[in-house]
DNA sequence: TGTACATCAGTGAACGCGCGTTCACTGATGTAC
DNA sequence: TGTACATCAGTGAACGCGCGTTCACTGATGTAC
């Protein structure tokens, strides 16, 4: 049954790929080993050959699903049309698609109040992509270097993480829309 | 053993309070039955004379923390000095007791990523809290009735909750606080 | 290049633990007369 | 008001289930010569 070393390293990046949408779709707790495994198409026994423990996976997962968010940030950001880059991000962030697709959004708003309870390892992961997300809303600005900058960057990200997590625990869907549209409404006026 | 309709009373409220902790302390997930009971001072067994289950409890537990933190946000609006009541909301909320106090704190920020994915009755109760957490900020404006004053509200919770969420997250002490202030600031602007 | 052996990815059963829930029991409260 | 019985809050043991982790085993890959 021995696989390849590349076939070795292909099945460990789709493990990962997998976990980073099941903890965001179930929970970081709710999301099961077995269940993990078996949408990467193996057996739960497996996993460790690739990970020393669950804890291991949140981290390599958690880290995956940030980076795929700044990029997608970014490609926003760099494929405006007649925006600037900030509307564009936060247009694209603030889409009613990003509310709806927990298992491939954000995960500060899908897994934000795990995260504050997460040890310090993963807290530093997600520390580390905030930092990158708040540099990259600064580079949209044009006092990028400012401390003004960086105070409008640090405002924007938590209104975006905040209006997500609310848009998705209301269960009027019209107030769901409402924070999402009054949230960019209000965006428009700050950058 | 039996107790009288008071203490039985007596008893019933005291687990929820207890709970409504427990819950914002370690997520709703991770704090078990036996941990709140024995904080309430009882043992596991008794638990179903209180409740049908756990997630009824929840239910209790999550409207019961709401009240507590509408009702601190409305004492910050009545108790100001000088400040508007909007301001005094905002430094209230965004406070470092705040973050520091998950057990005590919001639990739109401390619980929500798994309100987002709970079930209808609890995103209900939630809903229910942020619809008053609107009203009470929209009575702090001018034009309180207007769609602008509505849309102000929708924003302000959402950066405060997002605010919260991101300094518990962040592993920098310094950048944690500067979330808290740079959002203060910057609500000092719309409001 | 070919061969013999070691390595190790993946399987599936089993283990151990925690947690929600159930249950028989106790004895004080509540109620019917 | 007093008495006899029913009710039921709380206890602590036990159950059942799910989940993370371990383990013996298989057989293909990798490596040493």
């Amino acid at each position: 049954m021995r696989k390849s070393k590349a076939e070795t390293a292909e099945t460990r990046r789709r493990i990962i790929e997998v976990a980073a949408r099941e903890f965001r779709r179930s929970g970081i707790h709710d999301a099961g080993l077995a269940e993990v495994m078996a949408a990467a198409g193996l057996t739960h026994g497996g996993f460790y050959r690739h990970f020393d423990g669950k804890e291991k996976l949140v981290t390599e997962a958690l880290a995956a699903a940030m980076e795929s968010i700044l990029e997608r940030a970014d490609m926003a950001a760099h494929g405006r049309d007649g925006k600037s880059g900030l509307e564009a991000i936060v247009e694209t962030y603030l889409a009613i698609d990003h509310r709806d697709d927990r298992s491939g959004g954000c995960p500060l708003a899908g897994l934000g109040s795990e995260l504050a309870r997460a040890d310090d390892e993963n807290r530093a992961v997600a520390s580390a992509a905030i930092v990158r997300f708040l540099k990259l809303l600064m580079q949209q600005m044009p006092r990028r270097k400012s401390d003004a900058a960086q105070s409008k960057a640090i405002f924007l990200l938590s209104a975006l993480v905040g209006a997500i997590t609310l848009s998705r625990i209301v269960t009027d869907p019209e107030l769901s829309v409402a924070i999402l549209r009054e949230t960019k409404r209000q965006l428009a006026n700050v950058s």
